[in-house]
RNA sequence: CGGGGCGUAGCUCAGCUUGGCUAGAGCGCCAGCUUUGGGAGCUGGAAGUCGCAGGUUCGAAUCCUGUCGCCCCGACCA
């Protein structure tokens, strides 16, 4: 390709509304452009370097055995309605009705195919001979983002790889569950991005194991704590404390003060009261009243204290693990009323009325200001073992929640997420927070959709099952963004070869002097010939803004033709990522190009 | 959905506080001359319903009301 010919719009000039480098650079660079908040035009070296990216997801897929489909991206709502997503999805689920013949038609745009996928399915898997297999397709979905932002890290309508894996058995599951993510790592590491994949939060609907694929970039979305020394990743959600049980003291020390009430009118935060009575977020214990939901009751909610250290964050997915509990949801107003016995914000362990369980780090703390069950008022000098207990495995059992254990134990539970500087749970070492961009999920999905949408086989004897799926996607757009967030330098992007819009740009620095030119010319079309992937600058610029370019857009080769050079009988190959451009003779450039980009090329698939 | 910011030429912005001459600059663009290895110089030129609607006023980019759009922080995000 000519740079004349193409439509390649850099910009000189920071666009004012963009702020992240992937979002600056890719507009800068001139491959995307803004239609709306949320959705992009891909231009031509956008669309190109999106393309390769594609490529690699759909040879690597191929290669773990996963097979191509295309599913519409217009999908009857009422699918979603049997799945019971509409709800779930709420307003991201983009749904409207049209008219047919005077009937009204009710259609979403698929944010993902789980639904479309399973009930297809449904109608043509029967039987356990025709598992496991997986089915992927690469499709543009559609969901309506609160808030997008961040240039194409978070749109509205993205290009995502979403496959389906259909087993008879947990074995099946787990086997494609490990080709999905060796394929990941492989797509990832071909692509030149730097990823971690972490453990994740599989969600309180279905699932037993999930792990994200993240490229740690500061500007990313997600928070993930890991620790190096022994390569324990997890997302913020899913990160294990890495803490012990820590043993409930019986007593106090003799001399020990008593606990005071001190009065704190209106101060109902942590933050409030920390500022009042003049002490620190973690010298303060947080009583969280939630309500359990446990089949065992019959639905019935049952109230329950967490403690957690004031400066901590409490994980509700934790406790609501800890407590074997369908559902949980922070207390009411009446049910906290009722339970302590003053109104919102003053919630404290001392004499409360329902079960309590407590941190790990919470009988680390000597004495603690605490909440005091009476409006406008805290306990200060409060000691676990005199002042109040938690509840006993028994007591919690007596109230029908699942914890193992001897009836008489008091415990600790990990309920909070994980912060750095805590103790890796695997290894000595200590975990450190990083952000990260979501650039993959694998998943094991179980049974959710295949109940909902009556997708079953019969096994061997004749016995019916739901077929046990898992899904697996790749946000394609989001390995460019990735890419630029983690590749770039003052001058531009710095593209890995296997997903640059071009391999290598030619750049005669005088076009109006012939033999510069023809030169130019000769090598763009020898090596095209030579299946390499080449764009030719051949605009009437001064040097200084072709190589402005260069760099912005940031070509991985560079293969400049300047009038001097050729007097010498040189040209000059320079890498975008090395600062040194080497002369190589006018005859042999073309091989010398040759050669290298096939040795880049090589490195990296060969992963 | 809460909080903040911004809409003036293709891009980056000034002008608005205190209403008033023909609405400006730099970059880009077009023509010409010079220049030719890191976004050149000179000369000339084209280009804006000042986001939109309404109001106040003799007069509105400027003041008021409404509305639309975009960006950032937060909430939300299988």
């Amino acid at each position: 390709m000519r740079w004349s010919q193409s439509f390649i719009p850099t910009l000189k000039e920071e666009p004012s509304d963009a702020e992240v480098p992937s979002h600056r650079l890719m507009l800068r660079a001139g491959l995307i452009r803004q239609l709306m908040a949320g959705a992009y035009t891909y231009l031509p070296l956008g669309y190109r370097a999106l393309r390769k990216a594609e490529a690699i997801v759909r040879e690597e897929m191929d290669r773990a055995g996963a097979v191509e489909i295309h599913m519409p991206a217009i999908q009857p709502i009422e699918l979603f309605e049997r799945t019971g997503r509409i709800h779930s999805f709420g307003n991201v689920l983009i749904h409207f009705d049209v008219a047919r013949r005077g009937q009204k038609v009710r259609l979403a745009l698929g944010p993902t195919h789980e639904e479309v996928i399973t009930d297809l399915i449904s109608r043509h898997v029967s039987s356990y001979r025709q598992l496991p297999f997986t089915l992927y397709q690469i499709q543009t979905k559609f969901r309506n983002e609160e808030r997008p932002r961040f240039g194409i890290l978070r749109t509205s309508e993205f290009l995502m790889k979403d496959a389906y894996s259909f087993s008879a058995s947990v074995e099946q599951l787990d086997q494609a569950y490990q080709a999905m993510y060796d394929a990941y790592c492989r797509i990832f590491s071909r692509c030149g991005l730097e990823y971690v994949p972490v453990e994740a939060e599989s969600g309180p609907i279905g699932g037993d194991a999930s792990h994200e694929f993240m490229v740690p970039a500061p500007n990313g979305e997600d928070r993930i704590l890991r620790d190096t020394k022994s390569g324990y990743a997890a997302n913020i959600e899913r990160a294990v404390t890495g803490r012990r049980p820590s043993p409930v003291p019986a007593e106090a020390p003799a001399d020990a003060p008593p606990m005071k009430s001190l009065d704190t009118p209106g101060t109902t935060s942590i933050e409030q009261v920390s500022k009042l009575l003049k002490c620190k977020p973690h010298q303060m214990i947080k009583t969280l009243i939630y309500l359990a939901i446990n089949e065992f009751r019959g639905g019935r909610p049952q109230p329950v204290a967490v403690l957690i250290r004031g400066d901590h964050e409490a994980n509700e997915n934790k406790i609501r693990r800890v407590l074997g509990a369908e559902s949980l949801e922070l207390a009411d107003e009446e049910t906290i009323q009722k339970v302590t016995g003053a109104p919102v914000g003053f919630a404290g362990p001392v004499g409360i009325r329902c079960p309590v369980i407590v941190d790990h780090d919470i009988p680390l703390m000597e004495k603690a200001v605490v909440g005091a069950n009476a409006a406008d008022a805290h306990l200060v000098g409060v000691r676990i073992g005199r002042d109040w207990l938690p509840s006993t495995v028994g007591e919690l059992q007596a109230v029908s929640f699942k914890i193992e254990g001897n009836a008489d134990d008091r415990t600790t539970f990990d309920l909070r997420n994980a912060a750095p500087g805590d103790p890796s749970p695997k290894g000595d070492g200590t975990l450190e927070l990083v952000h990260g961009i979501e650039v993959g999920h694998v998943f094991k999905l179980g049974a959710k959709y295949s109940v909902s949408l009556a997708a079953t086989f019969v096994d061997e004897k004749e016995q019916s099952h739901p077929i046990i799926m898992g899904c697996y996607g790749i946000g394609v757009n989001r390995i460019l963004a990735g890419l630029v967030e983690t590749r770039h330098d003052a001058d531009g992007i710095i593209w890995p070869i296997s997903v640059a819009p071009y391999e290598v740009v030619v750049v005669p620095l005088n076009v109006q002097d012939p033999p510069v030119m023809e030169l130019a010319e000769r090598y763009y079309r020898e090596l095209q010939d030579a299946g390499v992937d080449v764009l030719l600058d051949d605009r009437d610029l001064r040097a200084g803004a072709k190589f402005k370019d260069a760099d912005l857009v940031g070509f991985p080769l560079r293969l400049v033709i300047g009038g001097k050079g050729l007097q010498d009988g040189v040209v000059e190959l320079k890498w975008r990522d090395q600062p040194e451009a080497e002369k190589v003779p006018v005859a042999d450039a073309v091989a010398a190009v040759r050669r290298q980009v096939a040795e880049r090329q090589a490195a990296l698939k060969a992963v």
